[in-house]
DNA sequence: GTAAGCAGTTTCCTAAAGGTAAGCAGGATG
DNA sequence: CATCCTGCTTACCTTTAGGAAACTGCTTAC
């Protein structure tokens, strides 16, 4: 095989594995969207509980993340009719399938902190 | 317990998992950080190799990204001093602590993709 | 001797993400 | 009746990420 040809196949490769990361990455990335996944996680449901729970998030952000969570089908967002009206967010089962990355990602943190502060 | 003590609880407990989250998006965050890790995992080791595997970045994102990895120890930059230089950048081992992540993303993009396809 | 490849840098620009601060409608609380 | 809580929205502004294009110095291949 030749050396482009090699490198095409190395190219195909490459994509193949990135363009599912892109599209991960398309619905996750951002400061906040898995901050306020585990917020959930935790059992925070309403508006106020979440924000309190995220330390310097604002109204606006917040409230621009759970719409754009809940268009890509991992929230829910619930309007009860009590009186007052209760409005609460729940994670969706499709939510569900997420929990592997967040934990990994929680599992590297904790490790990249404890590197971070060995080194100095 | 009270409700407020129990919310001050449960915001604890979010900070604690949020914290290494925090910390782990540092570090891979962005459009370009992972895809230029799986173009390292596949094997490209040169500049130019490693732009051309991956569609539509620019040398200067790409320059600028290969810096930041290597300050955050993920991946390294040698000059091997033939004639002419040759440059490589190459992981380090502290950069397959990451694989499972990438991993998990990749998981979870792939079936995202597949779940978009499904509902049209 | 000119074109093409290497490993980038530089400058300029745009778009999107995110922050600040204030406000609002409805209900509850003292 | 004044103030606080809820679940937001609005307008404005700053910061950052990222893109386009050109260019550099060096080397090799035709």
């Amino acid at each position: 095989m030749s050396k482009t040809e090699d490198e095409k196949n190395n190219h195909e490769e490459c994509q193949k594995l990135m363009l599912p990361v892109r599209d991960a990455l398309d619905v996750i990335s951002g400061k906040w969207k898995i901050l306020i996944l585990i917020s959930l996680m935790q059992g925070n449901s309403r508006f106020r509980e979440i924000e309190r729970s995220i330390p310097r998030i604002t109204s606006k952000v917040l409230s621009n993340e759970l719409k754009t969570l809940e268009e890509h089908k991992l929230i829910k967002r619930t309007v009860y009719d009590d009186y007052p009206v209760r409005i609460e967010y729940s994670l969706t089962e499709y939510a569900s399938t997420l929990e592997k990355v967040v934990n990994e990602l929680q599992i590297w943190g904790i490790n990249h902190r404890k590197k971070i502060l060995e080194e100095g």
